[in-house]
DNA sequence: TTTAAAATAAAACGAGCGCTCGTAATAATT
DNA sequence: AATTATTACGAGCGCTCGTTTTATTTTAAA
């Protein structure tokens, strides 16, 4: 099961708690897609897949994942045809098992946050582990978002409602917190949008951020700040 | 040459000014791209562009520009093979003519906020233009964000000159804005951006919004709110 | 009505696609 | 050392792609 504890006060704290790191999330791949993954021994099948999906991610940033051929997969990762078949089935199965990765980690950032005390703590605590989460699986996210349309259905839906999801959490996170008089702004839905788009933009184009080192939990105080500062809460 | 008159203080006043309605636009491509539309009758070019354009824009939303096929844009419009070629010579050049399209309008978006009288203003000209410019040509500026992948370089990088010079584009003018000590935001960079990933938002997705008709002009002034209030300027 | 140009239609082409499968190489077990 | 289980290999299959070619119909001026 892909999990980190909850409320982390760093990235870098965040990142010791994190499961998927190296070959971890390679394993759960392994475990959990025994139709798709024929190889048997799990050491051979973890290497293969990360390669598959490292080179998978770097072809697609750059072409997108229908222009990407298995022969590019295959000469980017000095894996053969017949192996990279063993390890996948079909070429759709990669783009599934990012869907269902990212699917995961959404719906447990979720429930994470919920576990908060009140509505701010909630807020705060849901953005950051999205944050946080998405920093770690950049390319993971970054893939779903543009390769949605590559989906086959009904895993396209299914895509299409972790962000559906992602938002109207943040827009009751909001409500809830403006019914208990703690926050004053009439916009929840504009702001609950926002504050997703902001995210996206992260992962998205980290190139156009990451010129520093610190600039990611730079990035991440700006948005809280941001809300905030929507929501009528003194910013601290 | 694609134009509006500057300044309009709505969106139904801006569309009555804006040149790229029905065939106008279709008008302008058949005019600059004589090595591409190969027609000779200007009537036969544009309305043959028109369905054209249509149609691409409206497969490419659902399946991409790449898994698009000419055979698909033949069905669509019941337009022949031989037909769509002489309209646009090449595939790529339905890509190529949408992104000289949205930099046109988006340089001219940005000279005519820089002719505004303060720093405000020629903030809130610029966004209020790319707004209204963005909704009426939604399929466009949708298209080349998603599909800017797919283009030949040296379009590509041109492409992506696009945004980034959006996006310094607003952040020169809350510097302006900083300097003369109408605004109070040390986050200049993070505000451009923001800007500009809301702007995005809307023509991305703009069914997530679009429940209502009214919608839109709500939408933007969220997005004026929202940065006067980052910038510490009263909210009027 | 004639005629040449313009537009459309349909067929054909070669390259490249995802994927399969017979076989070789390697690792594990006896 | 012999045998078996597992993985790696890559040429080739059927098919679709963007594009070109060829044939036919439509258009409009003389």
């Amino acid at each position: 099961m892909l999990s980190c504890t909850a409320e982390p006060a760093s990235y870098e704290a965040f990142k010791k708690t994190f499961s998927c790191h190296g070959l971890k999330l390679y394993d759960y791949i392994f475990d959990n897609y025994p139709d798709v993954v024929q190889v048997k021994k799990r050491h051979v099948a973890t290497g293969n897949l990360k390669k598959l999906f490292e080179a998978a991610f770097k072809i697609s940033a750059k072409i997108g994942f229908h222009e990407m051929s298995l022969r590019d997969l295959c000469r980017e990762t000095n894996i053969s045809m017949g192996s990279v078949y063993t390890c996948i089935s079909r070429k759709d199965n990669l783009a599934i098992i990012v869907k269902d990765v990212v699917s995961q980690m959404a719906a447990q950032n979720i429930a994470a946050g919920r576990r908060e005390a009140d509505p701010l703590s909630r807020l705060e605590t849901t953005i950051r582990l999205h944050f946080y989460t998405s920093c770690v699986l950049q390319p993971w996210y970054s893939f779903l978002y543009m390769e949605t349309r590559s989906l086959p259905e009904p895993h396209q839906t299914e895509s299409k409602k972790i962000e559906a999801s992602t938002v109207s959490n943040f827009e009751s996170l909001i409500q809830s917190g403006v019914k208990e008089k703690l926050f004053v702004t009439p916009q929840a839905g504009f702001l609950a949008h926002s504050i997703l788009a902001l995210l996206q933009e992260w992962y998205l184009k980290p190139w156009k951020h990451k010129y520093q080192n610190r600039e990611s939990e730079d990035y991440l105080n700006n948005i809280l700040m941001m809300m905030r500062t929507m929501l009528g809460v003194r910013v601290v």
